[in-house]
RNA sequence: GGGGGCGUGGCGAAGUUGGUUUAUCGCGCCGGCCUGUCAAGCCGGAGGUCGCGGGUUCAAUCCCCGUCGCUCCCGCCA
């Protein structure tokens, strides 16, 4: 049996199987009587002669009931309607020249009904199956699947079934095997909050589901694995948004006796491998290396867009003299001057302007001061009567042309680059200066392990806890953590953070003083992580890995902005599946059977929902 | 937790700086006509208390407040 195929409630399909898909037939078909099954995708009467644009997830193809065929066949075609899911028998034959379709792949030929058999009705739609859904978002994720008939819907689908099915050729073929973890396991939250399963038979105690597969991984490595990968599900319960979801896929990878080279090897050829088998595209490897500090120093951002230039300037050098106390006040307090040369838009209104610094504002940024370029090659407007003495040497240091907007924040270092890094990525956008069709891969490097939480009076790890210092500060990890550099890495593209990774620590020596810079006892570290640990005192390999986001990747790869384009059942930013309505309350006996009580916040109290619905 | 945007027949949009009248357009839906369309065409028709609640006003779809939903962003997080 060359397909699937299943049983309509309406017609039984054991004599009309199909034995063609819509999207195969051509002229060098003529004459063949086949058998198709699909939907009605448009249904065109013209009295006489009648026309079904059948559609499968293979194409459409047009089929035809002619004046002379029977009335009972003819009656038939007069009663589809969209979306109807038909059968039908009939003979293939090329069409008069002048009715050729250039734009289709079957547009050579048309199927002349012989019969037609309703295998299902449909009612009137919520909105039109069309190559691009123009409904709501909000509609589509309540009618997925009619959203997902869609051919660009069906394009995206297959497209991240590629990528997965190339991700297992590729690193089967490098010699990773494929292995599962568990989704029901001990909670240790680490930056994210986890979901809790209750355990009925350990009443009171919960299981959380993964964040990721982290410790199973490493203790893979210790099992001798030696180089493992998963597809692999990870959730964590914070809030969405256009390129995050409570739940979401990792090509999970980790490998024992290597370097941080080796792990970028593999990804490179893994991402190589995709960009050409799955969308027939060619990308440079290897890729860039940027530290994380010149990442933000240049492009304001530990995630930069690398499809255009437009490098944020050391601003600092050039403020003495000028007299603009509020530069000089940040430089004294011990902070940053940032500029930025938005080329060409000298033209910008106040209103422009004010939209930049509005960009600045959401990152923290106190005020974006500019100035212009004036044709002479000298300074005007916003905050140039300060800096007129030096024009020339800004503009030369600068690089700016006649015509430039010259952008400038000042503030304490991250604030004022990830300030100025946003409003570099909205000109970016603004300008045009995207090539959609391009892929800027960069690995960004050397980032710091310990970041100090103002708020906590503590440090705390900037990724996780287990990530390898870089060798040069294991002597003296405790003196300074917050200069210490891990053996970090991420992945970027266009934006994004494709990836992130590092080198683990394997030496529970070392383990425990990484815990001990993070305020961790080796009594709240058994607890948590005992496991690990015991296992790291069996011969625990050294060994790295990284999780590249499977969403996010096939997003970029579709030139989506969001991954719910990607992921075939996707909730909405509040967390809601709006086709099921997950999350729901449950029936009291389930929660009997769990020991545990709903208590109602009193914000809660005007219920949206009925707290006993039962669904 | 915070900020911005949106909500008008089944879908997508327009609209009213508050007012004469039936709230407009395209798609879809229903009925009719039509041998060649492929976004078919032509004729006719049904369908909306302008998200919900309150306020201001002689008068609110429009202004104000609240609320709900969706969305983008900051925080958080990958």
């Amino acid at each position: 049996m060359p397909y699937p195929c299943g049983h309509g409630r309406f017609g039984r399909m054991e004599q009309l199987k199909r034995t063609a898909t819509c999207g195969e037939l051509t002229a060098a078909r003529d004459g063949e009587t086949v058998v198709l099954n699909g939907w009605v995708h448009r249904f065109r009467d013209h009295g006489g002669v009648k026309f079904v644009g059948l559609r499968d997830r293979y194409g459409i193809t047009q089929v035809v009931v002619d004046e002379d065929a029977d009335e009972a066949l003819k009656a038939t075609a007069e009663g589809l309607k969209n979306e109807f899911c038909i059968a039908v028998r009939g003979t293939v034959r090329t069409r008069p020249p002048e009715m050729i379709n250039p734009d289709m792949v079957t547009g050579a030929i048309e199927v002349a009904a012989l019969e037609i058999r309703v295998l299902s009705t449909c009612e009137p739609l919520p909105f039109m199956i069309d190559e691009r859904s123009e409904a709501r978002d909000e509609l589509r994720l309540k009618y997925r699947y009619l959203d997902l008939r869609s051919f660009s819907m069906q394009r995206k689908i297959k497209l991240r079934h590629d990528v997965c099915y190339h991700t297992r050729e590729y690193l089967h073929e490098r010699g990773f095997y494929e292995i599962e973890t568990p989704t029901l396991i001990k909670s240790t939250p680490e930056g994210a909050r986890d979901f809790l399963v209750p355990s009925r038979l350990h009443r009171g105690r919960f299981y959380a589901l993964p964040q990721s597969p982290q410790l199973f991984k490493q203790i893979i490595m210790v099992s001798g694995f030696d180089r493992y990968f998963q597809l692999a599900h990870c959730y964590r319960d914070e809030d969405a948004r256009g390129d995050r979801q409570l739940e979401h896929t990792q090509i999970d990878i980790e490998m024992s006796f290597v370097s941080r080279d080796d792990v970028f090897e593999v990804v490179e050829g893994l991402m190589a491998r995709l960009f050409e088998r799955a969308l027939g595209a060619t990308i440079e490897i290897p890729f860039r290396r940027l530290s994380y500090e010149d990442a933000m120093n240049r492009y304001g951002s530990d995630k930069p867009e690398l499809r255009f230039e437009m490098p944020l300037h050391d601003f600092a050098p050039l403020v003495s003299g000028s007299g603009f106390a509020v530069f000089e006040s940040v430089l004294a307090s011990g902070g940053t001057v940032k500029a930025l040369v938005a080329g060409g838009c000298a033209d910008y209104s106040r209103k422009q302007i004010s939209e930049l610094e509005e960009s600045a504002a959401t990152y923290g940024a106190r005020g974006l001061a500019w100035m212009k370029v004036t044709a002479a090659g000298g300074l005007e407007g916003g905050i140039s009567k300060f800096f007129a003495a030096r024009a020339a040497e800004i503009i030369a240091t600068l690089g700016a042309q006649p015509g430039d907007l010259l952008l400038v924040v000042a503030d304490q270092w991250k604030t004022a680059c990830t300030a100025l890094g946003a409003v570099r990525s909205r000109l970016g956008r603004q300008l045009g200066l995207c090539d959609p069709a391009r892929f800027s891969f960069a690995w960004i490097v050397d980032f710091p392990l310990f970041e100090w939480n103002a708020e906590e009076q503590r440090w705390e790890a900037a990724h996780h806890m287990f990530s390898m210092p870089q060798e040069r500060f294991l002597e003296h990890l405790e003196d300074d953590p917050g200069a210490v550099k891990g053996n970090l890495y991420d992945l970027v593209c266009n934006g994004f953070e494709l990836a992130s990774g590092s080198i683990r620590i394997h030496d529970p020596e070392l383990q425990r003083r990484v815990f001990g810079i993070v305020g961790i006892s080796d009594e709240e570290a058994r607890r948590r992580f005992g496991f690990l640990l015991e296992a790291f005192q069996y011969g625990a390999p050294p060994h790295g890995g990284i999780a590249p986001g499977l969403d996010r990747l096939v997003m970029i790869m579709a030139g989506e902005s969001s991954i719910r384009e990607v992921i075939a059942f996707p909730k909405n930013t509040a967390g809601v599946s709006l086709m099921d309505d997950s999350p729901s309350h449950v029936d009291q006996k389930q929660l009997d059977e769990l020991g545990l009580q709903i208590v109602e916040r009193e914000s809660d109290y005007p219920a949206v929902r009925s707290p006993v619905d039962g669904s």
